[in-house]
DNA sequence: GCGACAG
DNA sequence: ATCTTGTCGC
Protein backbone atom coordinates (compact mmCIF):
# COMPACT_ATOMS: atom_id res chain seq x y z
CA UNK A 1 0.00 0.00 0.00
CA UNK A 2 0.95 3.67 -0.39
CA UNK A 3 0.41 6.05 2.94
CA UNK A 4 -0.25 9.33 1.38
CA UNK A 5 0.83 12.14 3.47
CA UNK A 6 -0.57 16.27 4.01
CA UNK A 7 0.94 19.31 4.84
CA UNK A 8 0.44 20.49 8.23
CA UNK A 9 -1.71 22.99 9.67
CA UNK A 10 -0.07 26.47 9.36
CA UNK A 11 2.47 25.29 7.25
CA UNK A 12 4.38 28.18 6.01
CA UNK A 13 3.66 29.00 2.54
CA UNK A 14 6.06 31.91 1.99
CA UNK A 15 9.75 32.66 2.90
CA UNK A 16 8.87 35.32 5.70
CA UNK A 17 6.51 33.28 7.22
CA UNK A 18 9.24 30.21 7.14
CA UNK A 19 12.00 32.27 8.57
CA UNK A 20 10.09 33.33 11.50
CA UNK A 21 9.09 30.42 12.21
CA UNK A 22 12.85 28.97 12.27
CA UNK A 23 13.44 31.83 14.94
CA UNK A 24 10.73 30.69 16.76
CA UNK A 25 11.11 27.34 17.17
CA UNK A 26 15.57 27.24 17.40
CA UNK A 27 15.23 27.77 21.03
CA UNK A 28 14.05 24.39 21.22
CA UNK A 29 17.00 22.64 19.98
CA UNK A 30 18.67 20.80 23.07
CA UNK A 31 22.79 20.63 22.54
CA UNK A 32 23.56 18.95 26.11
CA UNK A 33 23.06 15.63 25.41
CA UNK A 34 25.29 13.24 24.08
CA UNK A 35 22.94 11.13 21.95
CA UNK A 36 23.22 7.22 21.55
CA UNK A 37 26.77 5.69 21.27
CA UNK A 38 27.67 4.66 18.06
CA UNK A 39 26.35 0.81 17.68
CA UNK A 40 24.36 0.51 19.84
CA UNK A 41 20.41 -0.21 19.20
CA UNK A 42 18.61 1.70 16.20
CA UNK A 43 19.76 4.43 13.74
CA UNK A 44 17.47 5.92 11.33
CA UNK A 45 17.83 7.39 7.38
CA UNK A 46 15.62 9.36 5.81
CA UNK A 47 15.67 11.51 2.34
CA UNK A 48 13.29 12.96 -0.13
CA UNK A 49 12.86 12.37 -3.98
CA UNK A 50 10.53 14.77 -5.50
CA UNK A 51 9.02 14.96 -9.44
CA UNK A 52 8.03 19.13 -9.36
CA UNK A 53 6.46 18.59 -12.62
CA UNK A 54 3.94 16.53 -10.95
CA UNK A 55 3.92 17.71 -7.43
CA UNK A 56 5.26 14.88 -6.36
CA UNK A 57 7.29 13.91 -3.38
CA UNK A 58 8.22 11.04 -1.75
CA UNK A 59 9.63 10.23 1.41
CA UNK A 60 11.40 7.54 2.97
CA UNK A 61 12.94 6.19 6.21
CA UNK A 62 14.73 3.21 6.58
CA UNK A 63 15.76 1.47 10.59
CA UNK A 64 18.93 0.18 10.33
CA UNK A 65 20.45 -2.37 13.24
CA UNK A 66 23.48 0.07 14.88
CA UNK A 67 25.84 -2.99 14.96
CA UNK A 68 25.06 -5.14 12.28
CA UNK A 69 23.69 -2.25 9.81
CA UNK A 70 21.35 -4.83 9.21
CA UNK A 71 17.63 -3.72 7.74
CA UNK A 72 14.84 -3.23 10.71
CA UNK A 73 11.94 -1.94 9.15
CA UNK A 74 11.20 0.54 5.80
CA UNK A 75 8.69 3.17 5.72
CA UNK A 76 7.54 5.32 2.79
CA UNK A 77 5.04 7.88 1.96
CA UNK A 78 4.02 10.21 -0.66
CA UNK A 79 2.17 13.69 -1.07
CA UNK A 80 2.14 17.22 -2.66
CA UNK A 81 5.39 19.31 -2.67
CA UNK A 82 5.12 21.70 0.49
CA UNK A 83 7.47 24.27 -0.57
CA UNK A 84 9.91 25.62 -3.17
CA UNK A 85 13.83 24.62 -2.59
CA UNK A 86 15.18 27.59 -1.19
CA UNK A 87 18.37 27.65 0.67
CA UNK A 88 18.38 27.68 4.06
CA UNK A 89 14.74 26.81 4.07
CA UNK A 90 14.90 23.14 3.13
CA UNK A 91 13.07 21.67 5.84
CA UNK A 92 10.20 23.73 4.62
CA UNK A 93 10.58 21.17 1.60
CA UNK A 94 11.30 17.87 3.04
CA UNK A 95 9.66 17.23 6.49
CA UNK A 96 6.01 17.21 5.89
CA UNK A 97 6.75 14.02 3.70
CA UNK A 98 9.28 13.12 6.05
CA UNK A 99 7.07 13.11 8.90
CA UNK A 100 4.36 11.12 6.66
CA UNK A 101 6.79 7.99 6.85
CA UNK A 102 8.13 8.11 10.61
CA UNK A 103 4.32 8.32 11.57
CA UNK A 104 4.54 4.36 9.94
CA UNK A 105 7.72 2.55 11.81
CA UNK A 106 6.82 0.82 14.80
CA UNK A 107 10.60 0.32 15.05
CA UNK A 108 12.41 2.82 17.50
CA UNK A 109 13.98 5.05 14.89
CA UNK A 110 16.79 5.80 17.16
CA UNK A 111 19.56 8.56 16.27
CA UNK A 112 17.79 9.94 12.57
CA UNK A 113 20.56 10.94 10.06
CA UNK A 114 19.06 13.73 7.86
CA UNK A 115 20.26 14.49 4.32
CA UNK A 116 21.81 18.55 4.87
CA UNK A 117 22.55 20.45 7.77
CA UNK A 118 21.34 20.95 11.53
CA UNK A 119 23.22 23.89 13.51
CA UNK A 120 25.72 24.15 10.34
CA UNK A 121 23.08 26.72 9.28
CA UNK A 122 22.32 30.34 8.90
CA UNK A 123 19.92 30.81 11.37
CA UNK A 124 20.90 27.44 13.20
CA UNK A 125 17.87 25.99 12.63
CA UNK A 126 18.64 23.70 9.65
CA UNK A 127 16.48 20.37 8.61
CA UNK A 128 18.21 18.17 10.81
CA UNK A 129 17.59 20.60 14.03
CA UNK A 130 14.23 21.17 12.81
CA UNK A 131 13.06 17.44 12.33
CA UNK A 132 14.84 16.63 15.70
CA UNK A 133 12.87 19.51 17.78
CA UNK A 134 9.12 18.41 15.87
CA UNK A 135 9.64 14.93 16.75
CA UNK A 136 11.81 14.96 19.83
CA UNK A 137 13.94 12.71 18.67
CA UNK A 138 18.12 12.88 18.51
CA UNK A 139 18.99 13.59 14.71
CA UNK A 140 22.02 14.88 12.98
CA UNK A 141 23.12 16.05 9.76
CA UNK A 142 25.25 14.55 7.34
CA UNK A 143 25.59 16.81 3.96
CA UNK A 144 27.20 16.11 0.60
CA UNK A 145 28.30 19.41 -0.23
CA UNK A 146 29.64 22.86 1.95
CA UNK A 147 27.04 25.26 2.66
CA UNK A 148 27.35 28.16 4.79
CA UNK A 149 30.93 28.25 6.47
CA UNK A 150 34.37 27.67 5.55
CA UNK A 151 36.43 25.32 6.51
CA UNK A 152 40.23 24.36 5.82
CA UNK A 153 40.89 20.70 3.62
CA UNK A 154 40.68 17.60 6.49
CA UNK A 155 44.07 15.21 6.00
CA UNK A 156 43.58 12.90 3.13
CA UNK A 157 42.79 9.61 5.57
CA UNK A 158 39.60 8.50 6.95
CA UNK A 159 38.81 9.96 10.57
CA UNK A 160 40.13 13.44 9.55
CA UNK A 161 38.45 16.08 10.19
CA UNK A 162 38.10 20.27 10.04
CA UNK A 163 35.96 22.35 11.81
CA UNK A 164 32.71 24.29 10.05
CA UNK A 165 33.43 27.50 12.12
CA UNK A 166 31.40 30.33 12.31
CA UNK A 167 33.50 32.46 14.73
CA UNK A 168 34.87 30.95 17.24
CA UNK A 169 31.73 28.04 17.44
CA UNK A 170 32.44 25.25 15.86
CA UNK A 171 28.93 24.15 14.66
CA UNK A 172 30.25 21.30 12.69
CA UNK A 173 33.27 19.53 10.61
CA UNK A 174 34.06 18.50 7.15
CA UNK A 175 34.63 14.52 7.92
CA UNK A 176 36.70 12.25 6.01
CA UNK A 177 34.67 8.87 6.32
CA UNK A 178 36.83 7.28 3.25
CA UNK A 179 40.26 7.75 2.80
CA UNK A 180 41.07 9.72 -0.58
CA UNK A 181 37.17 10.49 -1.19
CA UNK A 182 36.28 13.92 -0.60
CA UNK A 183 34.73 14.66 2.51
CA UNK A 184 31.32 15.29 3.92
CA UNK A 185 29.82 17.79 6.41
CA UNK A 186 28.43 16.42 9.77
CA UNK A 187 26.24 18.85 11.88
CA UNK A 188 24.50 18.64 15.21
CA UNK A 189 20.80 18.32 15.01
CA UNK A 190 19.06 17.80 18.20
CA UNK A 191 20.19 15.72 21.48
CA UNK A 192 23.40 14.49 20.05
CA UNK A 193 27.05 15.48 20.67
CA UNK A 194 29.09 16.82 17.54
CA UNK A 195 32.12 14.21 18.20
CA UNK A 196 29.38 11.19 18.96
CA UNK A 197 27.52 12.59 15.58
CA UNK A 198 31.06 12.16 14.06
CA UNK A 199 31.41 8.84 15.73
CA UNK A 200 28.16 7.81 13.75
CA UNK A 201 29.44 9.11 10.44
CA UNK A 202 32.34 7.07 10.66
CA UNK A 203 30.44 3.84 11.91
CA UNK A 204 27.89 4.38 9.26
CA UNK A 205 30.43 4.48 6.25
CA UNK A 206 32.33 1.08 6.52
CA UNK A 207 32.29 1.10 2.45
CA UNK A 208 31.24 4.10 1.34
CA UNK A 209 31.27 8.14 1.59
CA UNK A 210 27.69 8.34 2.37
CA UNK A 211 26.26 6.98 5.39
CA UNK A 212 24.15 3.66 4.91
CA UNK A 213 21.57 5.08 6.16
CA UNK A 214 21.13 7.70 3.56
CA UNK A 215 22.27 5.14 0.87
CA UNK A 216 19.10 2.78 1.96
CA UNK A 217 17.06 5.89 2.15
CA UNK A 218 17.86 7.66 -0.94
CA UNK A 219 17.22 3.96 -2.91
CA UNK A 220 14.03 3.56 -1.41
CA UNK A 221 12.34 7.02 -1.72
CA UNK A 222 13.51 6.72 -5.23
CA UNK A 223 11.78 3.43 -5.80
CA UNK A 224 8.99 5.07 -4.13
CA UNK A 225 8.15 7.91 -6.19
CA UNK A 226 8.58 6.40 -9.60
CA UNK A 227 6.15 3.71 -8.18
CA UNK A 228 3.35 6.86 -7.66
CA UNK A 229 5.16 7.73 -10.87
CA UNK A 230 3.78 5.05 -12.45
CA UNK A 231 -0.19 5.10 -11.86
CA UNK A 232 -0.44 4.75 -8.41
CA UNK A 233 -1.90 8.24 -8.07
CA UNK A 234 -3.40 8.08 -11.97
CA UNK A 235 -0.78 11.27 -12.42
CA UNK A 236 0.70 9.36 -15.63
CA UNK A 237 -0.53 8.89 -19.07
CA UNK A 238 -1.81 5.05 -20.04
CA UNK A 239 0.99 2.92 -22.18
CA UNK A 240 0.88 3.14 -25.74
CA UNK A 241 -1.58 1.41 -27.81
CA UNK A 242 -0.21 -1.95 -29.45
CA UNK A 243 3.18 -1.84 -27.52
C1' DG B 1 24.70 45.58 -5.98
C1' DC B 2 26.84 40.72 -7.19
C1' DG B 3 27.70 35.96 -6.50
C1' DA B 4 27.04 31.79 -3.90
C1' DC B 5 23.76 28.75 -2.19
C1' DA B 6 22.05 21.77 2.05
C1' DG B 7 18.42 19.04 -1.32
C1' DA C 1 17.01 17.45 -6.12
C1' DT C 2 16.88 16.24 -11.39
C1' DC C 3 18.25 16.01 -16.44
C1' DT C 4 21.59 12.04 -18.81
C1' DT C 5 26.16 8.25 -22.00
C1' DG C 6 29.95 6.97 -21.82
C1' DT C 7 33.87 5.93 -19.41
C1' DC C 8 37.94 5.21 -16.24
C1' DG C 9 39.11 2.12 -12.53
C1' DC C 10 39.06 -1.51 -8.85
Amino acid sequence: MVTITGIPDGWPTDEAAARAAQDALRGRVVVDETGPPPGAGTVTGIDVAYDDERDVVAAAAVVLDADTLDVVEETTAVGRVAFPYVPGLLAFREIPAVLGALRELTADPGLVVCDGYGLAHPRRFGLASHLGVLTGLPTMGVAKNPFAFAHDTPGRERGSAAPLLDGADEVGRALRTRTGVKPVYVSVGHRVSLDNACAHALALTPRYRVPETTRRADRLCRDALAAVSDGVLGLTARPLPGT
